[in-house]
DNA sequence: CTGCTTCACCTTTTT
DNA sequence: GGTGAAGCAG
């Protein structure tokens, strides 16, 4: 008899994780234990056994992993089988207030406010409230906000346990918030999920039908739900035939974003019934790696004993690696990547912060090593492809004040911030949109702002009117074109103004790829809700060879034979901002944990002893995290290029001597000369310009300068104030 | 009203 | 080092 394809190459535990159908089921999925493996399985094995597709639910934390999971279980079931949800918990959400807008409260049309939006409104409320933003700053109260609705408390709840002045004027803050985000016609990202919940638990009818719906639920990465989605969780998970939730709560890392440990910890006592799997068979690293990164992990208190176990034996060392300063480590790291012999795409460097990224990638572009930043700045975070979405936002619904007020003077029509003013007081008396108030005619408005009302108004009735019966792409490029918008960065050879354009051209591109990937239902509102979930991480073009540069957040779930995590320093590992509370101190250990466990043959840690943060010098001392790695395992390499300070701070590194000592011999490479032919550069008086040519060296130099607006000029390079733009 | 310059503040991590 | 807000000249 051949073994069903949902049951091939499945280790005993992994099998008996696959087999359990019915009723709640934990599978704690150690690091590269084979957890997406499970998943997927599983749904097949439930498609084979007879189950109805459109009847299992599968929920994940990233668009990434559920796009993997899908194509995954597609392959394993050769073929298209329409299984009812696989996505975010953000997603189904979504589509779940969507179809059930009425009886939710809410519009069938709202859109989605951004992060940006939600700073903004913040902001205006904290304005209209007189809340100083130097006492409290916007950006905290925000977070304040979100972490209040993730743990479902409500704008009441939240006032009556604030007594204190701070928590009290957040609370006005908070209402205030809500008020315009209802004016708006949005939800929020955490609104999605609160909304949907809340319709769940109120109305039984629409549980009840939607239990009928959900009969099979799969949660991934259950150690980071946080109360609001461990809500949904179980609104759905206690009416379902099964429920399986798979984690581990040693990468758990997402404790800032209200996601509690506790969730995975007690699953067995919200399920009393649940059987429990524990995956502890690795199979992605070498002993060496696995064993150093559980030495490291075991120092935390909050999870259940465990130890992993590496399948495949041996390996080398883990090598550690100290350098004087953040240039010599970025400039080591990216020389021996290209050393390594390895394909890039076999290589990844993760570190802390997103700001981190950059002394790497000046190092991988000198060498021509090509490179991929994940996260970062985002590709829709954009300005150009924000104003652009915010245009065909108007189009699907011309009452988005968030839109209106973003794109209505760009590119300028004449309406400054007095006109805009008028507009918005108007909507704050009356209750009804911008887009409604400024068809009428309003008190003390300048000729030219009627002008430019009535003209941005033009734009948007045709954008409407196409809106129904339009592409995405198509409405895209014509209002580009209509507003006026595309003309703003045409025949302009302005490095920023050529990447703007081809930002716009991606963003067409983008559409037309989802018209082909949904080609039923594939109109202007499935679009824009698309996009609004979407994040730069699936974006990123998998792009032939190329080496990964991440957060240690944004690592998680990935694999790479070579891994270098770097910048393991104090203030880094542990982040400097979490104190030595020991619940956040946890976390950063979780987080090198997870960074570390990403490796299969060839782990590398580095640091160094003083870098340039914002600008400025700072020493910094190794991570403490160091310490609790065994020395056996680890290879260590001091770089002493610096010979004047290298014995002032080499007591820096505390402990016990390093087990080698080499030094990395300074290679000699041509510098690129800072300012050459053909670069731009800026000078104070005259603007930007590009260097047309160069005389002489050294102190004489002399370069010749075409400015954009000044034209030629002559300078003597040593006198001249000229910056590389 | 617009576009440019200066200055403060910043960054932990993201759906 | 970079970005957004504020302040200023045209």
């Amino acid at each position: 008899m051949t073994e069903s394809p949902s049951l091939k190459d499945l280790n005993p535990e992994q099998r008996e994780a696959v087999l359990h159908t019915s009723g709640p089921l934990l599978v704690l999925a150690g690091a590269g234990s084979g957890k997406t493996r499970v998943i997927t399985h599983r749904i097949a094995r439930l498609v084979e056994s007879g189950a109805d597709p459109r009847g299992i639910v599968a929920v994940t934390f990233t668009n990434k992993a559920a796009e993997e999971m899908r194509s995954r279980a597609q392959r394993l079931m050769g073929g298209r089988v329409a299984i009812g949800f696989i996505g975010t918990f953000h997603s189904w959400s979504l589509r779940f207030l969507r179809r059930n807008a009425a009886a939710a409260g809410i519009s069938p049309r709202f859109s989605i406010a951004d992060s940006a939006d939600q700073l903004a409104l913040v902001k205006e409320a904290m304005g209209e409230l007189g809340v100083s933003e130097t006492m409290l700053p916007a950006g905290s109260v925000r977070a304040r906000i979100s972490h209040a609705k993730n743990a479902l408390v409500t704008v009441e709840s939240f006032e009556a346990a604030s007594n204190d002045f701070a928590g009290e004027r957040i609370g006005k803050v908070y209402r205030l918030y809500e008020r315009k985000l209802a004016a708006a016609g949005a939800l929020d990202f955490d609104d999605l999920i609160v909304r949907a919940v809340r319709l769940l638990t109120s109305r039984e009818d629409v549980r009840n039908l939607e239990r009928r719906r959900t009969r099979h639920l799969l949660i991934d990465e259950y150690q980071d739900t946080n109360t609001c989605q461990d809500a949904l969780v179980k609104l759905l998970g206690e009416g379902a035939d099964s429920l399986c939730a798979v984690g581990d709560e040693d990468q758990a890392i997402y404790r800032w974003r209200g996601a509690e440990v506790e969730h995975i910890l007690h699953f067995d006592q919200d399920f009393p019934a649940a059987k429990i799997v524990a995956l502890e068979r690795n199979y992605r690293s070498t002993e060496k790696i696995l064993e150093s990164a559980s030495a490291l992990v075991s120092h935390n208190r909050r999870r259940r004993p465990k130890r992993l176990r590496a399948e495949r034996g041996g390996g080398s060392r883990v090598r550690l690696w100290r350098f004087d300063e953040d240039r010599s480590e970025a400039e080591a790291v990216a020389r021996d990547v290209g050393a390594s012999g390895r394909a890039p795409s076999e290589i990844a460097i993760l570190y802390r912060t997103n700001a981190q990224s950059r002394g790497f990638e000046e190092e991988l572009v000198r060498r021509r090593i090509p490179y991929v930043v994940v996260g970062g700045m985002k590709f829709y975070d954009r300005a150009e492809v924000k104003d652009a979405l915010a245009y065909l936002r108007l189009a699907a619904r011309p009452e988005d004040d968030l839109a209106f007020r973003r794109v209505v003077n760009v590119p300028a029509r004449g309406l400054g911030s007095a006109t805009l003013d008028r507009i918005a007081e108007a909507s704050r008396q009356t209750g009804r949109s911008w887009w409604e108030v400024s068809g009428e005619p309003l008190a003390g408005l300048t000729d030219r702002a009627r002008q430019g009302i009535s003209r941005f108004r033009a734009i948007v009735t045709d954008l409407h009117e196409k809106a129904e019966s339009w592409s995405p792409s198509a409405l895209l490029e014509h209002l580009l074109d209509a507003s006026g918008y595309a003309a703003l960065y045409e025949n302009s050879d302005e490095r920023e103004d050529v990447a703007r354009r081809e930002n716009l051209q991606e963003l067409l591109s983008s559409a037309r790829e989802f018209e082909r990937r949904n080609e039923e239902g594939a109109g202007v509102s499935e679009y824009l809700d698309a996009v609004s979930l979407a994040t730069d991480a699936d974006a990123v073009p998998l792009s032939g060879g190329a080496v990964t540069l991440s957060t240690l957040h944004a690592a998680k779930g990935l694999e790479f034979p070579s891994v270098y995590v770097v910048g393991l320093e104090e203030g880094y590992l542990p982040h400097g901002n979490s104190g030595d509370d020991p619940d956040e101190l946890e976390e950063e250990r979780r987080l090198l944990y997870v960074g570390m466990t990403r490796a299969g043959d060839q782990l590398t840690l580095t640091l160094a002893g003083r870098r340039l943060v914002y600008g400025k010098v700072q020493y910094r001392s190794p991570s403490r995290f160091l310490d609790e790695i065994p020395s056996e395992a680890l290879e260590e390499r001091v770089e002493s290029g610096d010979r004047s300070s290298a014995a002032a701070y080499a007591p820096r590194f505390g402990g016990s001597r390093p087990a080698r000592f080499e030094a990395i011999e300074p290679e000699d490479e041509p510098q690129e000369a800072p300012l050459g032919r053909g670069r731009r550069v800026r000078h104070p008086r005259y603007g930007y310009g590009v260097i047309l040519a160069q005389e002489g060296s050294g102190e004489d130099t002399r370069l010749t300068v075409y400015f954009d607006r000044a034209g030629k000029k002559k300078f003597v390079a040593r006198y001249a104030d000229l910056t590389p733009a």
